[in-house]
DNA sequence: GAAGAGCGTGAGAGCGCTCTCTTGACAACT
DNA sequence: AGTTGTCAAGAGAGCGCTCTCACGCTCTTC
C-alpha cells in the first residue's frame, strides 16, 4: 500500500512554462494540447513551437486528477498454469490488444493474479477505478471476476464467451464451427470412426468444440456414440491417457479430433507405440495450430484461431465502452481456418 | 494525445471524508495509510476502522501529482515475431515479473512496440516519467532503447546480457555454461563428430551458445572446426536448412547441439528424412526446453531455463533501483538446467 | 523549576492539469 | 447607433493527495 518514496524525482515542463514562452495562459495551452478547435492558427502554431522547443510532455497524473481518467486498461488474466506457457496463446493477443491502444496512447496494464491473495486485490485495483477499463481473459466458465467488475461499472470485455451471458460484451472465437470443420474434413477424408478428445467441461472453449464435434459426426449420419468421446485436460499426457482409453473401448476407430495440438501430440504418440499409422490407419486433427503442430511427425492438422484479431476486438470493442458506458453489450465471434496438413491426409476409398 | 472524456466518471471516497468520520486531520490519515509510524495506537485503530467503513482506496492520480512517482513499471517487449510467438518464454517472464511486484502493490504496464512509431512512443513515454523504471526485454543485442532510457535517468533492467556493457543492470541465464553443459553431456555420451546450430550473430545469446560450444569442444581436444558451425534463425525451417548443409559438408557428424528446440526439431526432421537414427546414428541437443521438446519424437534433451526466476530477478533489482538511484549496476547471472531425454542417449561404446 | 527535547497532530500550501465562467473584440443584425 | 451573437483567450477554482512547518503537550535534565 505505502508508495515509498527516498529519491527526489526529476520534475518535467509543466503547462505554465510552454505558457509563458508562448506569451498565453495555460488554459490556451491545454487547448492547444487536447486539440481543441477553439484556438486561432497563429496562436496554435506558437504554443506548438513552446512545446517543442521546451519537449512539452503532459503529467499523466495530473490530468487524471481531474478528468477522472487513468488513460489506461487492464488486461487480466487468471489462467493458473496450462494454456498460459504450452501455446503462444498469450503474446499473441497481447500484442492485438497493444496494437489496437496504442494508436489512441492507452497504457496496457497487465494483471496476473496467481494467488488467491493476489486475486483479491487484482478485484479492488479494478473496482476501485484505477483503470478505464478491463479486459478479462477468462478461459475457465466459471471466474466470479467478471461479475463483481460489472457490478462496479466498470467497462469489461471478455476475451472467451462467459459461461453465463449476464450480459457483458465479449469477443471469442467461433469454436463450435472450427471443430465443425474440422470433423467434416476427417469425414471427407473417408472416416468413419471419429472420436473426440475433449477438454475439461468447465471450460467453455471444450464444451463448444465438443459440440462441433457431434454437429459433425450427426449430420453426417454417423452414430452418436459417448464411447467415442474422451475427455481430458488439454495437455500431453493428458491427451496419451484419452487414446489409450479410446484405444481400448473403441480399438476400431480411424480417426481422432483433439482439441489442442498437445493431446494430439499425446495422442499420436501412443497410436505409434500401438503400431497404428498416421495418417494411414488414423487420421488426426488438433486445435490452435500451435508450434508444437508444425513440429509433429507427421505434420498435424488443426485448427487455427485468430489470435491477435481477437485481441484487437476486444480492445476496440472495450474502447467503445469506455467512451459510451450506455452502450449495449457487443459480442463478436470471429471464424477459424483449418490448416491441413499430413496427420489427416485422406485415404483412398476401400 | 487527447484524452477523450465523454462520461462523467464516479468519484470514490476521499481522505477529507475518512478523515471527518475519523474525526481527525487529513494529514493524520494520509500518515495512517502509509504507515506511517508517528500516530498513535488509539487514532490509527479509529482511523483503520474509518477506512473499512467507507472502504476508502487511495486516488493514484492524486498521490502521483505529489510523490512523482507512478507505483508503475514498464515491460518494454522488443520482439518483432520470432519468439514472442515460438515459445512460452514472454508468458513466463512476465509472470515472474508480475509476481515480484504484486507484493509490493506496483503495477505492471506492458509495452509491445510494433511500428516504427510505435517504438519511438514507447521511448517517448518511458523518458516522460510516466513509469518509475522499466525493464527491457531486448534478445537482439544491438538495441537503441536502453540507451536513451539510461540516458534520461529512467531506472532500467535489461533482460538478457546487452551487446555492450553500458553500465546498465542486467539479468541473463548462463548461456554459455548452459551450452557447454550440453556439449559435455554429448561429449560424455561419446559423440565425437558435434555440430553446432547456432542463432543470429547479432543476438547475444546466440553467441554465448557458440561459445559454450566451443568451450566444451576444445577442452575435449576434439579438432574446432568452422565447417561444424552453422548458422541458423532459431526457427523450425531454419534448423532443417542447416542440418541439410551440414550433412552435406560433414556427414561423419555424429551429434547435434542446436541453439534452439525449434532448430533442433527442424533438424531432426531431416535427419529422419536422411535415414539417420536419432539418436543411434546422431545425437541431438535442444535449447530452450519448449513444449516442442517434449513433444517431439523421440524426446528432445534441452536446456531449461529458469524463466520466471528471470523475471522476478528482474523485478526485483529494478525496485532496488527505484529505491535508490545511485545504486551501482547489478549483473545476475542464472543457471540452467540440462534435462536429459531420448535423443541425446549416449551410444555403447564400440 | 526553567529550559530543552521529543512526539503526536493539525493547518495549509501546492503538485500540474482541466474546465467553467468571464471578458473583450469584432461582425452582423435591427 | 444600439443590441445581439460569436468566438478567441484569460482568470481562477479545484481535483485528492503528501509534506513541511508550527503547535502544544509531556517528559527529561541540570
Amino acid at each position: 500500500m505505502a508508495v515509498t518514496s527516498t529519491q527526489p524525482r526529476p520534475r518535467g515542463v509543466t503547462l505554465e512554462e510552454v505558457a509563458r514562452l508562448a506569451g498565453v495562459s495555460r488554459a490556451t495551452v491545454s487547448r492547444v494540447v487536447n486539440g481543441s478547435p477553439r484556438v486561432s492558427g497563429e496562436v496554435r502554431r506558437s504554443v506548438e513551437t513552446a512545446v517543442e522547443k521546451l519537449g512539452y510532455v503532459p503529467n499523466r497524473a495530473a490530468r487524471s486528477l481531474v478528468t477522472r481518467r487513468s488513460g489506461s486498461i487492464a488486461v487480466v488474466i487468471t489462467e493458473p498454469t496450462g494454456r498460459l506457457f504450452s501455446d503462444p496463446f498469450f503474446p499473441r493477443l497481447l500484442r492485438g490488444v497493444s496494437a489496437a491502444m496504442s494508436a489512441r496512447d492507452i497504457q496496457l496494464v497487465l494483471l496476473m493474479p496467481d494467488t488467491l491473495a493476489d486475486s483479491r486485490r487484482t478485484a479492488d485495483y479494478l473496482v476501485a477505478g484505477h483503470v478505464d477499463g478491463a479486459i478479462l481473459v477468462s478461459l475457465h466458465g466459471d471466474d466470479p471476476l467478471p461479475g463483481r467488475i460489472i457490478a462496479a461499472q466498470i467497462p469489461t470485455v471478455v476475451v472467451g464467451r462467459p459461461l453465463r451471458d449476464g450480459g457483458v460484451s465479449y469477443v471469442d472465437v467461433d469454436n463450435r464451427g472450427g471443430a465443425r470443420t474440422a470433423v467434416e474434413h476427417l469425414i471427407a477424408g473417408g472416416r468413419r470412426v471419429i472420436a473426440s478428445i475433449g477438454g475439461p467441461a468447465d471450460m467453455v472453449a471444450a464444451r463448444d468444440r465438443l459440440a462441433g464435434y457431434r454437429d459433425a459426426v450427426t449430420e453426417a449420419g454417423l452414430a452418436a456414440d459417448p464411447g467415442l468421446e474422451a475427455v481430458a485436460d488439454f495437455t500431453q499426457d493428458g491427451g496419451a491417457g484419452a487414446m489409450e482409453h479410446l484405444l481400448a473401448v473403441r480399438p476400431e476407430l480411424d480417426a481422432v479430433f483433439a482439441a489442442s495440438d498437445l493431446m494430439a501430440a499425446g495422442a499420436m504418440a501412443v497410436l505409434h507405440a500401438a503400431g497404428r499409422r498416421v495418417p494411414e490407419d488414423v487420421a488426426i486433427v488438433g486445435y490452435d495450430d500451435s508450434p508444437v503442430a508444425a513440429t509433429a511427425r507427421p505434420p498435424l492438422t488443426s485448427v487455427r484461431q485468430p489470435i491477435e484479431e481477437m485481441g484487437q476486438e476486444a480492445a476496440r470493442v472495450l474502447l467503445e465502452l469506455v467512451d459510451d458506458a450506455d452502450r449495449a453489450p457487443r459480442r463478436v465471434i470471429l471464424t477459424t481456418e483449418l490448416i491441413r496438413r499430413a496427420s489427416s491426409a485422406g485415404r483412398p476409398t476401400p
